[in-house]
DNA sequence: CTTTGTGCAAACGATTTGCAGGATG
DNA sequence: CATCCTGCAAATCGTTTGCACAAAG
């Protein structure tokens, strides 16, 4: 799982033209071994803990080429608010209205129901459900 | 259904000790009967086509009183497009990856899955689908 | 040595805010 | 006449861009 998604980024930047650069293998990196969609601002504390590694504009611009390749894509949850994800396979998100967990829905939960629910003439290519509600640990705690 | 959502706003906002002026009701009045959840800027253009009626920051002002008393909602459906929508019921979204085209999608047309679906643990309060892909009209053109 | 990328700082666009004047109760 | 709201203009925040220097092919 490591070993093909580092793959993926050298083979796929550089199938695109692109160079593989530190700053770029590290945001990449980053948000692979992450599972809660980090924001722009997290990212940038979260890679210069130790030491600088990337300055704003470069994790702008490395975000902006691992889209465009097809690495990366933006996920939208909440106002005013854009986080990434390196996981470009479909799937589902829930999201808990307390302490702002995400975590991923695999696909095949809904897989079935948007195929068979919509009205004929949309012809649905990619879709997702975005549940908001408590998870485990909020519902225990209150 | 007019006579009811007008009420709604006079109400609602009194309530709340918010007065109904004509500008609040004018952006309420605008969302209700459009049903493509416009822009702030759709929203500023559509308003004062025929003479001044708000201005941008008024609008802005407006649907946050709007959004606080729960008569209006945003509605984020592409990146970097806040949209405002004064359907508060919970319904999904289909938007035409082509021409942008957004249609509301009934609630109850995916109601049964997600309570059935969800891991357990994960309590739903809320959740949206959102379906992109092809409309009629964009189908046929092509 | 040419091309591509970084990082700073300035620019930008969407949204928010401060404030003086206007409308409302 | 006290309160709330509007509208302008300035401020703010996230993101993008221009440009000089650095790194990679």
């Amino acid at each position: 799982m490591s070993i093909s998604s580092t793959d993926a980024i050298v083979d796929t930047l550089k199938a695109h033209g692109l160079r593989v650069t530190p700053q770029r293998f590290a945001v990449y990196a980053n948000l692979l071994e992450r599972t809660d969609h980090p924001t722009v601002e997290q990212l940038l504390s979260d890679l210069n803990q130790a030491g600088p590694v990337s300055s704003q504009a470069t994790i702008y611009n490395s975000l902006q080429a691992l889209r465009e390749v097809g690495l990366v894509r933006e996920v939208l949850l909440e106002e005013g608010v854009v986080r990434y994800d390196a996981n470009v396979e479909q799937h589902h998100h829930f999201r808990c209205r307390q302490c702002g967990h995400i975590e991923d829905i695999p696909w095949n939960t809904f897989h079935e129901l948007v195929e068979s629910h919509l009205r004929p003439g949309l012809q649905p290519e990619r879709y997702e459900v975005t549940v908001t509600g408590c998870c485990d640990r909020c519902s225990e705690s209150q």
